[in-house]
DNA sequence: CGAATGCTTCGGTTAGCATCGAAGTATGAA
DNA sequence: TTCATACTTCGATGCTAACCGAAGCATTCG
Protein backbone atom coordinates (compact mmCIF):
# COMPACT_ATOMS: atom_id res chain seq x y z
CA UNK A 1 0.00 0.00 0.00
CA UNK A 2 2.02 3.01 -1.41
CA UNK A 3 -0.84 5.14 -0.84
CA UNK A 4 0.39 8.91 -1.10
CA UNK A 5 3.94 10.31 -1.67
CA UNK A 6 6.85 8.40 -1.45
CA UNK A 7 8.28 9.11 1.83
CA UNK A 8 11.08 6.99 1.56
CA UNK A 9 13.54 8.78 -0.89
CA UNK A 10 13.25 12.13 1.39
CA UNK A 11 13.82 9.94 4.68
CA UNK A 12 16.56 8.35 2.98
CA UNK A 13 17.92 12.35 1.93
CA UNK A 14 17.52 13.34 5.54
CA UNK A 15 19.00 9.90 7.00
CA UNK A 16 22.59 10.57 5.61
CA UNK A 17 24.75 11.62 9.36
CA UNK A 18 26.58 13.92 7.19
CA UNK A 19 23.83 15.45 5.65
CA UNK A 20 22.32 15.47 8.75
CA UNK A 21 24.25 17.72 10.33
CA UNK A 22 24.66 19.80 7.12
CA UNK A 23 20.75 20.37 7.57
CA UNK A 24 21.15 20.99 11.27
CA UNK A 25 23.37 23.65 10.63
CA UNK A 26 21.31 25.21 8.11
CA UNK A 27 18.62 25.25 10.68
CA UNK A 28 19.99 28.18 12.31
CA UNK A 29 19.37 29.86 8.70
CA UNK A 30 22.26 31.47 7.79
CA UNK A 31 23.37 30.56 4.67
CA UNK A 32 26.61 28.69 4.83
CA UNK A 33 29.03 27.84 1.88
CA UNK A 34 29.85 24.65 1.20
CA UNK A 35 33.28 24.11 2.77
CA UNK A 36 31.80 25.87 5.84
CA UNK A 37 28.72 22.61 6.11
CA UNK A 38 31.78 20.40 5.22
CA UNK A 39 33.30 21.26 8.22
CA UNK A 40 30.28 21.24 9.97
CA UNK A 41 29.92 17.60 8.82
CA UNK A 42 33.54 16.69 9.28
CA UNK A 43 33.84 15.46 5.64
CA UNK A 44 36.30 16.54 3.00
CA UNK A 45 34.96 19.04 0.02
CA UNK A 46 34.23 16.01 -2.52
CA UNK A 47 31.93 14.10 -0.12
CA UNK A 48 30.62 17.86 1.10
CA UNK A 49 30.05 18.91 -2.52
CA UNK A 50 28.28 15.16 -3.73
CA UNK A 51 26.01 15.46 -0.87
CA UNK A 52 25.10 18.91 -1.70
CA UNK A 53 23.75 18.16 -5.17
CA UNK A 54 22.01 15.61 -3.64
CA UNK A 55 20.15 17.67 -1.27
CA UNK A 56 19.44 20.56 -4.24
CA UNK A 57 17.96 17.95 -6.43
CA UNK A 58 15.80 16.42 -3.76
CA UNK A 59 14.58 19.88 -3.11
CA UNK A 60 15.77 20.50 0.63
CA UNK A 61 18.25 23.03 0.31
CA UNK A 62 18.62 26.09 -2.54
CA UNK A 63 22.14 27.08 -3.90
CA UNK A 64 23.24 30.40 -4.84
CA UNK A 65 26.27 31.14 -6.55
CA UNK A 66 28.15 33.99 -5.71
CA UNK A 67 31.64 34.65 -7.30
CA UNK A 68 33.70 31.89 -6.53
CA UNK A 69 31.21 30.47 -3.24
CA UNK A 70 28.43 28.90 -3.46
CA UNK A 71 25.36 30.05 -0.26
CA UNK A 72 23.43 27.03 0.40
CA UNK A 73 20.41 27.64 2.34
CA UNK A 74 17.24 25.60 3.00
CA UNK A 75 14.91 25.50 1.08
CA UNK A 76 12.26 27.07 2.59
CA UNK A 77 9.84 26.89 5.94
CA UNK A 78 8.63 23.84 5.05
CA UNK A 79 12.00 22.03 5.09
CA UNK A 80 12.49 23.61 8.43
CA UNK A 81 8.91 22.72 9.84
CA UNK A 82 9.67 18.89 8.70
CA UNK A 83 13.10 18.77 10.19
CA UNK A 84 11.64 20.35 13.67
CA UNK A 85 9.32 17.82 13.85
CA UNK A 86 11.96 15.02 13.10
CA UNK A 87 13.41 16.42 16.15
CA UNK A 88 10.60 16.19 18.34
CA UNK A 89 10.52 12.56 17.51
CA UNK A 90 14.06 11.84 18.20
CA UNK A 91 14.46 13.81 21.06
CA UNK A 92 11.32 11.88 22.52
CA UNK A 93 11.92 8.34 21.06
CA UNK A 94 15.72 8.85 21.02
CA UNK A 95 17.62 6.56 23.24
CA UNK A 96 19.89 6.70 26.55
CA UNK A 97 18.84 10.41 26.51
CA UNK A 98 22.07 11.95 28.09
CA UNK A 99 21.87 14.49 31.05
CA UNK A 100 21.35 17.36 29.30
CA UNK A 101 24.08 19.93 28.83
CA UNK A 102 25.06 23.64 30.13
CA UNK A 103 24.46 24.03 25.66
CA UNK A 104 21.38 21.93 25.79
CA UNK A 105 19.77 24.22 28.16
CA UNK A 106 20.40 27.22 26.42
CA UNK A 107 19.16 25.26 22.85
CA UNK A 108 15.44 24.96 24.94
CA UNK A 109 15.20 28.69 25.95
CA UNK A 110 15.52 30.26 22.95
CA UNK A 111 17.08 29.47 19.73
CA UNK A 112 16.91 30.13 16.02
CA UNK A 113 14.10 27.94 13.88
CA UNK A 114 15.78 28.51 10.37
CA UNK A 115 14.12 32.58 10.72
CA UNK A 116 12.44 33.10 13.83
CA UNK A 117 12.40 32.19 17.43
CA UNK A 118 11.63 29.01 18.95
CA UNK A 119 12.47 27.41 22.47
CA UNK A 120 10.43 28.81 25.83
CA UNK A 121 10.25 32.22 24.57
CA UNK A 122 9.39 31.54 21.41
CA UNK A 123 6.35 29.20 22.85
CA UNK A 124 6.11 31.54 25.27
CA UNK A 125 5.58 34.75 22.61
CA UNK A 126 3.09 32.45 20.45
CA UNK A 127 0.95 31.62 22.99
CA UNK A 128 1.17 34.99 24.89
CA UNK A 129 -0.09 36.95 21.22
CA UNK A 130 -2.68 34.43 21.20
CA UNK A 131 -4.43 35.05 24.77
CA UNK A 132 -4.15 38.58 24.05
CA UNK A 133 -6.25 37.96 20.63
CA UNK A 134 -3.10 39.55 19.28
CA UNK A 135 -3.45 36.64 16.59
CA UNK A 136 -5.54 33.96 16.35
CA UNK A 137 -5.17 30.13 15.38
CA UNK A 138 -7.41 28.69 12.78
CA UNK A 139 -5.38 25.64 12.53
CA UNK A 140 -2.19 25.87 10.64
CA UNK A 141 -2.87 29.41 8.98
CA UNK A 142 -2.52 31.79 11.68
CA UNK A 143 -3.66 35.55 11.51
CA UNK A 144 -3.14 38.89 12.58
CA UNK A 145 -6.21 40.71 14.54
CA UNK A 146 -6.04 44.57 14.00
CA UNK A 147 -5.26 44.55 17.82
CA UNK A 148 -2.51 42.55 16.90
CA UNK A 149 -1.05 44.30 13.92
CA UNK A 150 -1.54 47.65 15.57
CA UNK A 151 0.63 46.43 18.36
CA UNK A 152 3.17 45.26 15.63
CA UNK A 153 3.66 48.45 14.63
CA UNK A 154 3.86 49.92 17.95
CA UNK A 155 6.48 47.45 18.33
CA UNK A 156 8.35 48.84 15.15
CA UNK A 157 7.38 46.28 12.60
CA UNK A 158 6.16 47.08 8.73
CA UNK A 159 2.94 44.93 9.06
CA UNK A 160 2.18 46.47 5.46
CA UNK A 161 5.15 45.67 3.76
CA UNK A 162 4.98 42.53 5.35
CA UNK A 163 1.66 41.65 4.06
CA UNK A 164 2.77 42.62 0.75
CA UNK A 165 5.48 39.86 0.34
CA UNK A 166 3.94 36.64 -1.08
CA UNK A 167 5.06 34.36 2.20
CA UNK A 168 2.72 33.88 4.23
CA UNK A 169 2.15 36.41 6.81
CA UNK A 170 1.62 34.08 9.84
CA UNK A 171 2.54 30.39 10.57
CA UNK A 172 2.44 27.83 13.22
CA UNK A 173 5.70 25.67 13.92
CA UNK A 174 5.66 22.71 15.90
CA UNK A 175 9.01 23.20 18.49
CA UNK A 176 10.84 20.04 19.27
CA UNK A 177 12.06 21.42 22.87
CA UNK A 178 8.79 22.87 24.39
CA UNK A 179 6.26 20.11 21.71
CA UNK A 180 4.02 23.11 21.77
CA UNK A 181 3.57 25.97 18.63
CA UNK A 182 5.74 29.15 17.98
CA UNK A 183 5.21 31.75 15.34
CA UNK A 184 6.89 31.52 12.11
CA UNK A 185 5.85 32.97 8.71
CA UNK A 186 7.76 37.08 7.82
CA UNK A 187 6.30 38.10 11.17
CA UNK A 188 7.64 35.83 12.78
CA UNK A 189 11.09 36.18 11.51
CA UNK A 190 10.74 40.23 11.21
CA UNK A 191 10.42 39.92 14.93
CA UNK A 192 13.08 38.16 15.83
CA UNK A 193 15.31 41.15 13.29
CA UNK A 194 13.09 43.68 15.87
CA UNK A 195 14.72 41.64 18.99
CA UNK A 196 17.89 41.61 17.51
CA UNK A 197 17.76 45.28 16.11
CA UNK A 198 16.86 46.56 19.37
CA UNK A 199 19.52 44.91 21.24
CA UNK A 200 17.78 42.49 23.49
CA UNK A 201 19.42 39.51 21.72
CA UNK A 202 22.24 37.90 19.95
CA UNK A 203 22.98 34.90 18.45
CA UNK A 204 25.72 33.00 20.04
CA UNK A 205 28.55 32.07 17.36
CA UNK A 206 27.51 29.52 14.49
CA UNK A 207 24.68 27.88 16.43
CA UNK A 208 21.22 28.17 17.36
CA UNK A 209 21.53 29.47 20.26
CA UNK A 210 19.73 33.33 20.70
CA UNK A 211 21.65 34.73 24.34
CA UNK A 212 18.92 37.19 25.35
CA UNK A 213 20.83 39.63 27.70
CA UNK A 214 18.76 39.51 31.73
CA UNK A 215 18.06 43.51 30.22
CA UNK A 216 16.55 42.22 27.03
CA UNK A 217 14.77 39.23 28.85
CA UNK A 218 13.10 41.91 31.09
CA UNK A 219 11.77 43.87 28.21
CA UNK A 220 10.67 40.73 26.06
CA UNK A 221 8.83 39.89 28.83
CA UNK A 222 7.13 42.99 29.81
CA UNK A 223 6.43 44.48 25.77
CA UNK A 224 6.02 40.92 24.09
CA UNK A 225 5.08 38.30 26.62
CA UNK A 226 3.13 39.73 29.41
CA UNK A 227 1.16 36.47 29.58
CA UNK B 1 26.83 21.93 14.57
CA UNK B 2 25.23 19.31 15.99
CA UNK B 3 22.47 21.00 17.81
CA UNK B 4 19.19 19.48 19.02
CA UNK B 5 18.52 15.78 18.73
CA UNK B 6 20.10 13.52 16.69
CA UNK B 7 17.82 13.49 13.17
CA UNK B 8 19.70 11.19 11.46
CA UNK B 9 18.84 7.75 13.10
CA UNK B 10 15.58 8.35 12.85
CA UNK B 11 15.63 9.79 9.27
CA UNK B 12 17.96 6.16 8.18
CA UNK B 13 15.01 4.58 9.67
CA UNK B 14 12.12 6.11 8.25
CA UNK B 15 13.97 6.29 4.40
CA UNK B 16 14.29 2.66 3.54
CA UNK B 17 11.67 1.94 1.02
CA UNK B 18 10.62 -1.21 2.65
CA UNK B 19 10.28 0.32 6.25
CA UNK B 20 8.44 3.39 4.47
CA UNK B 21 5.80 1.32 2.73
CA UNK B 22 5.23 -0.66 6.16
CA UNK B 23 5.14 3.04 8.13
CA UNK B 24 2.96 3.93 5.13
CA UNK B 25 0.56 1.18 5.50
CA UNK B 26 0.47 1.42 9.30
CA UNK B 27 -1.03 5.00 8.80
CA UNK B 28 -4.15 3.55 7.71
CA UNK B 29 -4.69 3.07 11.65
CA UNK B 30 -5.17 -0.76 12.11
CA UNK B 31 -2.27 -2.97 13.45
CA UNK B 32 -1.25 -5.53 11.27
CA UNK B 33 1.04 -8.43 11.16
CA UNK B 34 4.32 -8.98 10.51
CA UNK B 35 3.35 -11.41 7.25
CA UNK B 36 0.70 -8.72 6.26
CA UNK B 37 3.53 -5.78 6.33
CA UNK B 38 5.94 -8.06 4.36
CA UNK B 39 3.26 -8.01 1.28
CA UNK B 40 2.68 -4.63 1.78
CA UNK B 41 6.66 -3.92 1.57
CA UNK B 42 7.21 -6.88 -0.80
CA UNK B 43 9.91 -8.52 1.16
CA UNK B 44 10.10 -12.00 2.57
CA UNK B 45 8.92 -12.60 5.94
CA UNK B 46 12.84 -12.87 7.55
CA UNK B 47 13.50 -9.00 5.92
CA UNK B 48 10.25 -7.90 7.85
CA UNK B 49 11.12 -8.94 10.88
CA UNK B 50 14.58 -7.27 11.11
CA UNK B 51 13.32 -4.30 10.02
CA UNK B 52 10.25 -4.18 12.31
CA UNK B 53 12.47 -5.05 14.99
CA UNK B 54 14.93 -2.05 14.06
CA UNK B 55 11.56 0.21 13.70
CA UNK B 56 10.33 -1.10 17.49
CA UNK B 57 13.98 -0.64 18.84
CA UNK B 58 13.90 3.46 17.16
CA UNK B 59 10.21 3.98 19.12
CA UNK B 60 8.40 4.13 15.45
CA UNK B 61 6.14 1.51 16.11
CA UNK B 62 4.64 -0.89 18.86
CA UNK B 63 3.70 -4.52 18.77
CA UNK B 64 1.71 -6.84 20.80
CA UNK B 65 1.86 -10.41 20.31
CA UNK B 66 -0.98 -12.04 20.84
CA UNK B 67 -0.84 -16.12 19.91
CA UNK B 68 1.04 -16.92 16.98
CA UNK B 69 0.33 -13.18 15.59
CA UNK B 70 2.04 -10.09 16.44
CA UNK B 71 0.01 -6.77 16.17
CA UNK B 72 2.00 -3.84 15.04
CA UNK B 73 0.55 -0.26 15.00
CA UNK B 74 2.30 3.01 14.92
CA UNK B 75 3.52 4.21 18.37
CA UNK B 76 1.41 7.21 18.38
CA UNK B 77 0.01 10.28 17.08
CA UNK B 78 3.47 11.91 16.78
CA UNK B 79 4.66 9.68 14.54
CA UNK B 80 2.04 9.67 12.22
CA UNK B 81 2.04 13.60 12.49
CA UNK B 82 5.78 13.27 10.75
CA UNK B 83 4.89 11.15 8.55
CA UNK B 84 2.32 13.32 7.38
CA UNK B 85 4.70 15.87 7.63
CA UNK B 86 7.16 14.36 5.17
CA UNK B 87 4.45 13.36 3.02
CA UNK B 88 3.69 16.83 2.32
CA UNK B 89 7.35 17.85 1.80
CA UNK B 90 7.97 14.79 -0.39
CA UNK B 91 4.19 15.73 -2.36
CA UNK B 92 6.00 19.40 -2.98
CA UNK B 93 9.05 19.19 -3.96
CA UNK B 94 8.64 15.15 -5.11
CA UNK B 95 9.55 15.01 -8.49
CA UNK B 96 8.02 14.36 -11.89
CA UNK B 97 4.39 14.35 -10.02
CA UNK B 98 2.59 11.99 -12.19
CA UNK B 99 -0.90 13.16 -12.86
CA UNK B 100 -2.98 12.16 -9.84
CA UNK B 101 -5.27 9.20 -10.51
CA UNK B 102 -8.72 8.51 -9.60
CA UNK B 103 -7.28 6.39 -6.02
CA UNK B 104 -5.41 9.82 -5.76
CA UNK B 105 -8.17 12.14 -5.45
CA UNK B 106 -10.16 9.98 -3.41
CA UNK B 107 -7.03 9.60 -0.90
CA UNK B 108 -6.99 13.49 -1.21
CA UNK B 109 -10.91 13.63 -0.79
CA UNK B 110 -11.08 11.60 2.41
CA UNK B 111 -8.75 9.05 4.00
CA UNK B 112 -7.65 7.87 7.39
CA UNK B 113 -4.49 9.72 9.36
CA UNK B 114 -3.37 7.28 11.58
CA UNK B 115 -7.06 7.28 13.39
CA UNK B 116 -8.86 10.17 12.57
CA UNK B 117 -10.21 12.05 9.35
CA UNK B 118 -7.73 13.82 7.06
CA UNK B 119 -8.05 14.88 3.61
CA UNK B 120 -10.26 17.10 2.25
CA UNK B 121 -13.22 16.61 4.63
CA UNK B 122 -11.18 16.40 7.50
CA UNK B 123 -9.80 20.35 7.06
CA UNK B 124 -13.55 21.31 5.99
CA UNK B 125 -14.54 20.02 9.38
CA UNK B 126 -11.98 21.54 11.32
CA UNK B 127 -12.51 25.20 9.66
CA UNK B 128 -15.62 24.74 10.58
CA UNK B 129 -15.19 23.43 13.73
CA UNK B 130 -13.14 26.50 14.34
CA UNK B 131 -15.93 28.72 12.93
CA UNK B 132 -18.38 27.86 14.41
CA UNK B 133 -16.15 28.61 17.86
CA UNK B 134 -16.83 24.56 18.75
CA UNK B 135 -12.96 24.55 18.95
CA UNK B 136 -10.53 26.52 20.26
CA UNK B 137 -6.59 26.53 18.53
CA UNK B 138 -3.98 28.00 20.84
CA UNK B 139 -1.61 26.68 18.67
CA UNK B 140 -0.68 23.08 18.55
CA UNK B 141 -3.37 22.45 22.06
CA UNK B 142 -7.00 22.52 20.49
CA UNK B 143 -9.42 22.66 23.22
CA UNK B 144 -13.34 22.05 22.61
CA UNK B 145 -15.66 24.99 24.36
CA UNK B 146 -18.24 24.35 26.18
CA UNK B 147 -20.78 24.99 23.10
CA UNK B 148 -18.55 21.84 21.36
CA UNK B 149 -18.90 20.07 23.93
CA UNK B 150 -22.26 20.23 24.15
CA UNK B 151 -22.68 19.79 19.91
CA UNK B 152 -20.46 16.51 20.16
CA UNK B 153 -22.83 15.03 23.00
CA UNK B 154 -25.78 16.14 20.50
CA UNK B 155 -23.59 14.20 17.94
CA UNK B 156 -23.70 11.06 20.06
CA UNK B 157 -20.03 11.26 21.30
CA UNK B 158 -19.42 10.47 25.17
CA UNK B 159 -17.39 13.93 25.85
CA UNK B 160 -16.61 13.45 29.18
CA UNK B 161 -15.33 9.80 28.95
CA UNK B 162 -12.69 10.43 26.65
CA UNK B 163 -11.68 13.65 28.35
CA UNK B 164 -11.04 11.25 31.60
CA UNK B 165 -8.34 9.44 28.77
CA UNK B 166 -5.07 10.03 29.24
CA UNK B 167 -4.34 11.07 25.57
CA UNK B 168 -5.26 14.71 24.42
CA UNK B 169 -8.78 15.40 23.30
CA UNK B 170 -7.86 17.64 20.27
CA UNK B 171 -4.74 17.98 18.74
CA UNK B 172 -3.93 19.87 15.74
CA UNK B 173 -2.64 17.82 12.48
CA UNK B 174 -1.23 19.11 9.18
CA UNK B 175 -2.06 17.68 5.87
CA UNK B 176 -0.32 16.39 3.23
CA UNK B 177 -2.89 17.00 0.50
CA UNK B 178 -4.85 19.99 1.82
CA UNK B 179 -1.55 21.73 3.63
CA UNK B 180 -3.69 22.80 6.11
CA UNK B 181 -4.91 21.31 9.46
CA UNK B 182 -7.09 18.43 10.76
CA UNK B 183 -8.16 17.29 13.96
CA UNK B 184 -7.05 14.41 15.63
CA UNK B 185 -6.14 13.37 19.34
CA UNK B 186 -9.44 11.40 21.16
CA UNK B 187 -12.05 13.31 19.86
CA UNK B 188 -10.74 13.17 16.25
CA UNK B 189 -10.76 9.50 16.52
CA UNK B 190 -14.14 9.11 18.20
CA UNK B 191 -15.38 11.43 15.06
CA UNK B 192 -14.64 9.08 12.51
CA UNK B 193 -15.80 6.40 14.49
CA UNK B 194 -19.14 7.39 14.89
CA UNK B 195 -19.24 8.62 11.49
CA UNK B 196 -18.73 4.95 10.37
CA UNK B 197 -20.99 4.28 12.53
CA UNK B 198 -23.86 6.14 11.26
CA UNK B 199 -22.73 4.60 7.99
CA UNK B 200 -22.05 7.95 6.50
CA UNK B 201 -18.69 6.12 5.40
CA UNK B 202 -16.90 3.35 5.14
CA UNK B 203 -12.83 2.39 4.75
CA UNK B 204 -11.97 1.56 1.70
CA UNK B 205 -10.38 -2.26 1.81
CA UNK B 206 -6.73 -1.87 3.44
CA UNK B 207 -6.05 1.30 2.06
CA UNK B 208 -6.20 4.64 3.93
CA UNK B 209 -9.10 5.75 2.09
CA UNK B 210 -12.36 6.66 3.03
CA UNK B 211 -15.70 6.17 1.12
CA UNK B 212 -18.50 8.44 1.70
CA UNK B 213 -21.78 7.94 0.23
CA UNK B 214 -23.24 10.38 -1.06
CA UNK B 215 -26.02 10.65 1.53
CA UNK B 216 -23.40 10.25 4.09
CA UNK B 217 -21.66 13.44 2.31
CA UNK B 218 -24.28 14.86 2.61
CA UNK B 219 -25.09 14.79 6.09
CA UNK B 220 -21.86 15.29 7.17
CA UNK B 221 -22.03 18.54 5.24
CA UNK B 222 -25.44 19.72 6.95
CA UNK B 223 -24.62 18.27 10.70
CA UNK B 224 -20.74 18.39 11.03
CA UNK B 225 -19.44 21.23 8.60
CA UNK B 226 -21.71 23.60 7.53
CA UNK B 227 -19.42 26.24 7.21
C1' DC C 1 0.36 -36.30 19.33
C1' DG C 2 1.51 -34.81 14.51
C1' DA C 3 0.81 -31.11 11.16
C1' DA C 4 0.36 -26.47 9.83
C1' DT C 5 1.04 -21.63 10.55
C1' DG C 6 3.53 -17.44 12.02
C1' DC C 7 7.56 -15.53 13.31
C1' DT C 8 12.68 -15.40 14.29
C1' DT C 9 17.66 -16.51 13.98
C1' DC C 10 21.63 -17.58 11.17
C1' DG C 11 24.80 -17.36 7.25
C1' DG C 12 26.21 -15.81 3.06
C1' DT C 13 25.56 -12.89 -0.99
C1' DT C 14 25.00 -8.60 -3.16
C1' DA C 15 24.33 -3.86 -4.08
C1' DG C 16 24.59 0.67 -2.96
C1' DC C 17 26.80 4.48 -1.23
C1' DA C 18 29.74 7.29 1.71
C1' DT C 19 34.35 8.42 1.63
C1' DC C 20 38.66 10.48 0.03
C1' DG C 21 42.89 11.48 -3.09
C1' DA C 22 44.03 13.34 -7.28
C1' DA C 23 43.11 15.84 -11.11
C1' DG C 24 40.13 19.37 -13.42
C1' DT C 25 37.52 23.90 -13.79
C1' DA C 26 36.25 28.50 -12.50
C1' DT C 27 36.82 32.73 -10.00
C1' DG C 28 39.51 36.23 -7.80
C1' DA C 29 43.90 38.30 -6.31
C1' DA C 30 48.77 39.72 -7.11
C1' DT D 1 50.00 36.19 -16.51
C1' DT D 2 50.63 33.59 -12.50
C1' DC D 3 49.18 31.94 -8.25
C1' DA D 4 45.69 30.84 -4.74
C1' DT D 5 41.09 29.64 -3.43
C1' DA D 6 36.57 27.32 -3.92
C1' DC D 7 34.27 23.93 -5.81
C1' DT D 8 33.46 19.73 -8.91
C1' DT D 9 34.43 15.39 -11.37
C1' DC D 10 36.52 10.93 -11.53
C1' DG D 11 38.08 6.58 -9.91
C1' DA D 12 38.99 3.38 -6.40
C1' DT D 13 38.05 1.51 -1.83
C1' DG D 14 35.68 -0.20 1.91
C1' DC D 15 31.77 -0.64 4.82
C1' DT D 16 27.10 -1.12 5.80
C1' DA D 17 22.79 -3.07 5.39
C1' DA D 18 19.11 -5.10 2.67
C1' DC D 19 17.90 -9.44 1.17
C1' DC D 20 16.60 -14.35 1.04
C1' DG D 21 16.90 -19.62 1.89
C1' DA D 22 17.12 -22.85 5.35
C1' DA D 23 16.56 -24.18 9.74
C1' DG D 24 14.69 -23.32 14.47
C1' DC D 25 10.91 -22.03 17.97
C1' DA D 26 6.36 -21.17 19.41
C1' DT D 27 1.43 -21.55 18.95
C1' DT D 28 -2.73 -23.45 17.28
C1' DC D 29 -5.55 -26.87 15.00
C1' DG D 30 -7.03 -31.50 13.66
Amino acid sequence: MKDGPDIARLAALIGDPARANMLSALMAGKALTASELAAEAGIAAPTASSHLARLEAGGLVRQRRQGRHKYVTLAGDEVARVLEGLMGLAAGTGHLRTRPGPRDAALRKARVCYNHLAGDLGTRLYDSLAARALIRAEGESVSLTPEGAAAMAAFGIDVAGLSRGRAPLCRACLDWSERRTHLAGSLGRALLTRIEELGWATRQGESRIVRFSPAGEAAFRRDLAPI
